[in-house]
DNA sequence: ATAGATGCTCAAGTCACTTGAAGTTCAAGG
DNA sequence: CCTTGAACTTCAAGTGACTTGAGCATCTAT
């Protein structure tokens, strides 16, 4: 089960080698032992880690904030109510960034109905969506 | 109200000067004529040029799907179906990705909501919401 | 023994800008 | 007219989080 080599570990992480090799080089993972031919050798723990890693960067958290939760886990001693905040911050920054993608699917959501109302007689040069797409088709050229 | 300098058209336009000379570098905007000191000259086209290309990326379109944009407006005789294609593939992409945020959202809440059930007690290396972010406070440290 | 997969390092590329350095030019006040 | 300081110029490098490519070494299987 251990002394994987970087693909497997790779494919047991969801990660590709080059990424590992990464975060090797920027300090989120140990430099680890090699093998006889220079080739890096990793264990069960290296798994553990990279994966942890790995589901924060899926929950969109920063490489700087995975560094931090990364230094909770190695030093158990402090609070781990840090943690709490870390994940409370960044769920409201998730919901903000939610709020601007709602906003963003309204106003496409409109500007395709519009397309469909009033340039469904089909391509040319009268078209008006193109007229102001921040508008949304108020009709008529960008340059009035 | 035409003849402005850089500054004033990135006030306008809520742009930045360096973000102007960008654009024209990657040949989003024109080459802007010089006024006798080299420094560049704008006018009103320029104005809803830009805006019509800002607000392309406040809706988050990509540079290179703004250029097809502004080759529609540059090329009226080409389809106006192309740019609802584009805002509806779009429109799609948005979608994912607020569903993802979505579940994002839900992983962070039960997240926080953990802490607050179990760790209650305070700081101190007894804590088990490290143990797996990814499985969500499962409780033990991530090297089993 | 050899072929092909996998590994290594180092450098550069991606996206959409931002930042910094070092030098001009412009508008206003004295 | 002179000076100050804001705004402009160019060019280069930095950002985040990797990805891609070149060119070579090593491992595994036949």
């Amino acid at each position: 089960m251990s002394h994987l080599r970087i693909g497997e570990l790779a494919d047991r992480t969801g990660t590709s080698a080059p990424t590992i090799r990464y975060y090797e080089e920027i300090g989120l993972l140990r430099a680890a032992p090699r093998q006889a031919g220079n080739q890096r050798v990793y264990g069960r723990a290296d798994v553990d880690r990279l994966t942890f890693i790995r589901r924060c960067r899926e929950f969109d958290f920063s490489i700087e904030q995975v560094r931090t939760l990364v230094g909770l886990l190695d030093n158990r001693s402090s609070s781990c109510l840090d943690a709490r905040e870390l994940a409370a911050a960044h769920l409201e920054a998730v919901r903000a960034k939610m709020r601007e993608l709602r906003a963003l699917e309204r106003s496409l959501v409109g500007f395709v109905a519009d397309c469909d109302a009033q340039c469904a007689g089909g391509p040319g040069p009268d078209c008006v969506i193109l007229g102001d797409l921040g508008k949304r088709c108020g009709c008529g050229p960008v340059v009035p």
